[in-house]
RNA sequence: GGAGGCUUAGCUCAGCUGGUUAGAGCGCACGCCUCACACGCGUGAGGUCGACAGUUCGAGUCUGUCAGUCUCCACCA
């Protein structure tokens, strides 16, 4: 017997737990032949990052399915790590840098500035671990990767040279994203566009040698710098005669040609466009057509090049410029307002500069092939299915991927270029010549790899590839991979043609695709607005398993959820409950071996029967990934059956003299607090093994105990039903004694009449402590009279408790006559029901016969509230 | 322009393949310190499931149209 504390405290208990298990190894994971695999990745979190709401929830979801899948026997592997997360770690850095110290990354040079960087992940890259540890994470910490570990270095430098060797990989000058401020390239998936408010400026450009001149609309006067063209729809009339002529670029004075292409849309601005094929992409792909002029105007940090007197302004000092020279000199002709929609750098909210730039591509054309197959062959489901949709259009419709960033920290490009040949040599080891002329003239390209080309090979770069590895071959492909849907685009999709080209086979079975967590308002959790809540602080507060409950529960699979912290607190008192309904266990407990008793009695065979129904639609939720649901399910257990119900059922067992009454109801007390504990322990970890810690059992850990499974034995349907009559009883009594405001204090003789004497006689107890009596006397026949008796029907039995004085004879007939109205008029629509032809020929027999019970209760119902009245008078 | 989500109790949301009188948490009302728990117990009020039409014996659930709202993709210079 122990004392536990009132309250339950997490903190005294949570890392003493986690202790507990990673001294215990329970989180390694073996390639075990004898068991079936299940294994998750854990999506990489920035190394020097801190933990959001957003890791919370992705992290408690993929524990919830390792720890459920584990205790069902498998082989259960999680594995974790971290991302070099290239701009954001380097841009942490040089800020840090320049506050500190007051020096660029420039002032250090590459290799001094990489050493700052490495010791800033030394010093900061375990914390978002630690961070995990808080929330109970059960990853294999002992395979924890990091994207720029010796291993994934291995796997990126075979990846590239793979896909160049085949030609998938090309290094050209294309139009590609640039951040000024970043100053690197980005990728399609790296440009948030951003409605923002401008103008159309309209720009008068004369036709040489004519009077005649074209207006050009234009958002962006100062990219007329490099204009090479105007281009005008062929089927325009207005234009037609003017194709093949040449315009005068107003300010510059260079001669450009007119063209006629599809691209520009009849009947939208003037419906001549100026071409800037090096700074829009459309005008890129026109020009390519057209074979215009490259003419580049901008440089790395956008400001103005090959553009005269503008030279070194900034974009915007330009366009004012500009716009203002074009006015003076009477080519500006209007100016409108126009709102449109302007790409940001994803990292930094900068807007993006659309510039030609020498970058390296990977092809994605066949790559998105293979992907778009496995997803269609349904080697991968998304979970929820919609997501599949978003990630098939995608696919369908990828341009290639410029993975070259003009930064740092990342992985460095394994490509030499020779400065004899020119040409480029890629090789999995240091080049010391150049493989085509031998030069050894080569300097190594500078450029490192996008940070999602590492990321796109976590599912196998992290057991080992291109090594033929034992894990691989257990593991992979991944079981489930837990991500949110913003992320889709980024890295799912990269996985998974990444996953198809190295290793031939999709990298997992299920995407299981969750929302964003927002604040209580539905705003996203930002920074800037300062509305994010701190899983560590809400852990901190409530404890871990509040926090994983709250996030888990009351949302589903790829929604949205709002974040309130009074919910917090509701699963907070949640825990306190199990806890308390524990304490009471314990203090009652002498037995030492948790198993059942010989001879059950009938609220045994109830709970057990419905502890067994639980347990199968848990199981059948969660395989079904619905862990809100299968959560939801084990809570209403928990509280209303096992706590509001079958404890109160045992206390008489319990304070009784009979010695084997006693043991009996402990022994049903501990083994299905025992199996909650087990059902919940996924989604509970921490308390739920402090308690079972505490109880009689065999074993390490709950964690490594096995999850319950449907028991054909332990299932009494006729059972439970009959067992809820007597429940159904005492419910009715309370609702009569709460409407006639009658204290619990005050108990009253209660007279039961009924057909069904054996339950009833049975609950005998139950109905006396339950339902406030003092005493209870069953009979299959009516008392001789009522008077003063407030009497309660259900379909089972007619109750009668003698309180002459709060009786009022006219009252009570009333209300039964209510009740009884009711009923009736429920049963007319039950016998409609049942009388339609089509409904008894067509609905399942199951359907028919629950509506037939239906009827078959209500009549009985009646029956009793007739009866009930005749006896009034 | 295209795709998708959401609209259910005062608030936030569940409700899976159509089948009782539509559920939960919080909030609210009434009554209770009933020897595990006031972070609690008991009882209750509160919803024509966005609108309209259709399919069906039967629709919150399926189909269509519309409205409001949010998101993603594409992007017209």
């Amino acid at each position: 017997m122990k004392e536990l504390p009132k309250t339950y405290d997490p903190k005294a208990v949570e890392s003493k737990i986690y202790d507990l298990w990673m001294s215990r190894d329970c989180f390694k994971a073996k390639a075990d032949r004898s068991k079936k695999p299940f294994s998750i990745v854990m999506p990489p979190p920035n190394v020097t990052g801190q933990l959001h709401m957003g890791h919370a929830l992705d992290s408690t979801l993929q524990d919830i399915l390792t720890r459920y899948k584990r205790m069902q026997g498998y082989a259960a592997l999680w594995l974790p790590g971290t991302d070099h997360a290239g701009i954001a770690t380097q841009i942490k850095v040089e800020e840090d840098l320049r506050v500190n110290e007051g020096l660029t990354r420039y002032d250090l040079g590459r290799e001094k500035f990489l050493d700052r960087v490495w010791a800033w992940k030394d010093k900061y890259g375990g914390r978002i671990v630690e961070q995990q540890k808080v929330l109970g994470s059960s990853c294999d910490w002992s395979r924890s990767r990091f994207t720029m570990d010796e291993t994934c270095a291995r796997a990126v430098r075979e990846a590239f040279c793979r896909l160049y060797d085949k030609g998938l990989i090309y290094k050209g000058s294309r139009i590609i994203n640039w951040c000024p401020h970043c100053r690197t390239a980005l990728s399609d998936a790296e440009v948030e566009y951003k409605d923002q408010p401008g103008n159309f400026w309209y720009i008068k450009y004369p036709i040489k040698d004519s009077d005649e001149f074209l207006t050009i609309a234009t958002t962006r006067p100062e990219t007329m710098l490099g204009d090479s063209g105007v281009a005008v729809n062929p089927a325009d009339e207005k234009y037609a005669h003017l194709v093949g002529k040449t315009a005068i670029l107003p300010l510059v004075g260079r001669e450009l040609p007119i063209v006629a292409d599809e691209y520009v849309e009849l009947g939208f601005g003037t419906g001549a466009v100026k071409m800037t094929p090096c700074h829009d992409p459309n005008d890129y792909e026109v020009g390519q057509r057209h074979n215009l002029e490259q003419i580049l105007v901008m440089d790395e940090d956008a400001k103005i090049i090959n553009g005269g007197k503008y030279n070194g302004m900034d974009r915007y000092e330009a366009r004012k410029a500009i716009v203002e020279d074009l006015e003076e000199r009477g080519y500006l002709v209007k100016v409108e307002p126009h709102a449109h929609n302007v790409g940001t750098c994803y990292r930094c909210g900068t807007t993006v500069e659309p510039m030609t730039s020498p970058q390296w591509f990977v092809k994605m054309k066949p790559l998105a092939a293979e992907a778009i197959r496995t997803v269609r062959d349904g080697d991968v489901k998304f979970v929820p299915e919609r997501f599949t949709k978003i990630y098939m259009n995608w696919m369908e419709n990828v341009h290639d991927w410029c993975i070259s960033r003009q930064l740092w920290w990342g992985h460095q490009i394994p490509a030499w270029h020779c400065t004899d040949c020119g040409r480029i040599t890629v090789s999995r080891n240091d080049a010391d010549e150049c493989e085509h002329c031998h030069s050894k003239n080569i300097r190594r390209e500078e450029d490192v790899l996008d940070t999602w080309f590492s990321s796109a090979l976590w599912p196998f770069s992290t057991m080992g590839w291109p090594e033929k590895t034992e894990d691989l071959d257990y593991w992979y492909p991944t079981s489930v991979m837990v991500t949110g849907y913003d992320i889709i685009f980024f890295w799912v999709s990269r996985m998974i043609f990444s996953g198809m080209e190295h290793m031939k086979k999709h990298p997992f079975d299920t995407v299981f695709i969750h929302g964003l967590v927002r604040d209580s308002q539905g705003r996203k959790m930002s920074k800037s607005l300062g509305n994010g809540i701190d899983p560590l602080e809400m852990a901190e507060k409530y404890g871990a398993d509040a926090l994983r409950f709250n996030l888990i529960t009351g949302n589903s699979p790829g929604n949205d959820m709002r974040f309130y912290v009074e919910k917090c607190e509701a699963m907070r008192n949640f825990c306190n409950k199990i806890w308390n309904a524990s304490r009471f266990v314990m203090m009652n407990l002498t037995i030492e071996k948790n198993e059942l008793p010989e001879s059950l009695e009938l609220e045994d065979k109830w709970i057990l029967s419905k502890l067994n129904d639980v347990t199968k639609e848990v199981c059948e939720n969660m395989d079904r990934f619905e862990l809100g649901v299968a959560a939801a399910k084990i809570y209403d257990f928990i509280w209303d059956s096992y706590c509001d119900w079958f404890i109160e059922l045992c206390k008489p067992r319990l304070n009784s003299d009979n010695a084997a009454a006693n043991v009996s109801a402990q022994k049903v007390l501990l083994y299905v607090l025992t199996e909650i504990l087990k059902l919940l322990h996924p989604f509970m970890p921490f308390i739920t093994e402090e308690i079972w810690q505490s109880l009689p059992h065999e074993g390490d850990a709950l964690m490594m105990d096995s999850y319950p499974v449907f028991k054909t034995e332990l299932s009494f349907p006729e059972d439970e039903s009959s067992f809820e009559m007597v429940m159904e009883a005492i419910k009715a009594v309370r609702a009569r004694r709460a409407e006639m405001n009658v204290p619990p204090s005050r108990k009253s003789h209660l007279i039961i009449v009924t057909d069904k004497r054996e339950a009833f006689e049975n609950g005998e107890g139950f109905i006396c402590k339950l339902a406030y009596a003092a005493e209870v006397s069953v009979s299959a026949d009516a008392p001789g009279s009522t008077e003063g008796m407030v009497s309660v029907v259900t379909d089972n039995a007619r109750m009668f408790m003698p309180m002459a004085d709060l009786v009022d004879f006219e009252m009570e007939r009333a209300r039964i006559n209510k009740e009884l109205a009711n009923a009736e008029k429920q049963l007319q629509s039950q016998n409609a029901k049942l009388a339609n032809e089509n409904f008894v020929s067509r609905a399942p027999e199951n359907v028919v016969n629950a509506e037939r019970e239906k009827k078959a209760k209500l009549e009985a119902l009646i029956d009793n509230l007739t009866e009930s009245l005749k006896q009034l008078g």
